[in-house]
DNA sequence: ATTGGTGCAAATCCTTTGCAATAGC
DNA sequence: GCTATTGCAAAGGATTTGCACCAAT
């Protein structure tokens, strides 16, 4: 069975918040995963059009960083135009195309463990870890 | 000899690549050394105006991008506001609360071969690694 | 003298806000 | 029915652009 069009989650993790479920929350999900990786709020936007005729961009913000906070999500911040939004939420890695733009998923370990340490030992209380590898992707180094 | 005021590994560059050595340059570097840490384009823009009255925004913004391609600063999006630029170039990490916006170093050793050469192994020609770890500092966790 | 850099003003892009209307519980 | 969510329009903030002028080579 495929994972991308079932929002059983997304509906027990809002019931366990207290928090309604809506239709344009099961559709922006929905539209996250079909679109497989990094989506920005505007890609988004225009899929979740198709289906629910009306839906408002201040919605699809607000919802993107709710999925976040659920841990149905992971943004993305490259420093090169907008936002993005993962809905891949195993532990991977991205590289960035200085050029293009491009961004591609890398599955290397992380040894993730020494870095929660360091950060605790700081007192800080680390959630999550984000590393973006920036460089020059196989299309832009082909030409030149 | 302090390391902050001093700009002939600017000057260096510059030349070897055949771009000339403005004021608006020099006084950029050195505002952003004297910052210290993860300064936003207008803290270093209202920093040199006193020094250099008259710079304009897109100068600033200009220039601290070519820092980075000069490797003599690094840019910083941690998906909270502006984005930062740090004077320190060794290897280190970052922290972020996710309450507050504030942004800490963590020296913490990173396996950096392994991740560059899985990413090799795609194709993409990494050039540079940056982690950040997000969650919630110290003071904010204190504040509940 | 050339032309890369700069300043200015304005445009553009991304994201958030205020408030009335709607729909989930 | 109560109140969280939504849609709309508009504001806000960050960053970039176009073009004329200036200054480093």
């Amino acid at each position: 069975m495929s994972h991308s069009t079932n929002t059983n989650d997304l509906v027990e993790r809002l019931r366990a918040r207290g928090q309604r479920v809506t239709s344009q929350r099961l559709v922006i999900l929905r539209a996250l995963r079909r679109h497989g990786g990094h989506a920005t709020v505007d890609e988004i936007h225009r899929a979740v059009l198709r289906d629910l005729p009306g839906t408002s961009t201040p919605t699809v913000y607000a919802t993107l960083d709710l999925l976040v906070e659920l841990g149905l999500a992971r943004k993305l911040d490259v420093g090169v135009g907008a936002s993005r939004y993962d809905g891949r939420t195993e532990p991977h890695q991205h590289m960035v195309c200085r050029r293009c733009g491009r961004i591609e998923d890398l599955d290397v370990e992380l040894d993730v463990e020494a870095l929660v340490r360091a950060a605790d030992a700081t007192g800080f209380q680390a959630r999550d870890t984000e590393l973006v590898i920036s460089g020059v992707c196989a299309a832009c180094a082909a030409k030149g």
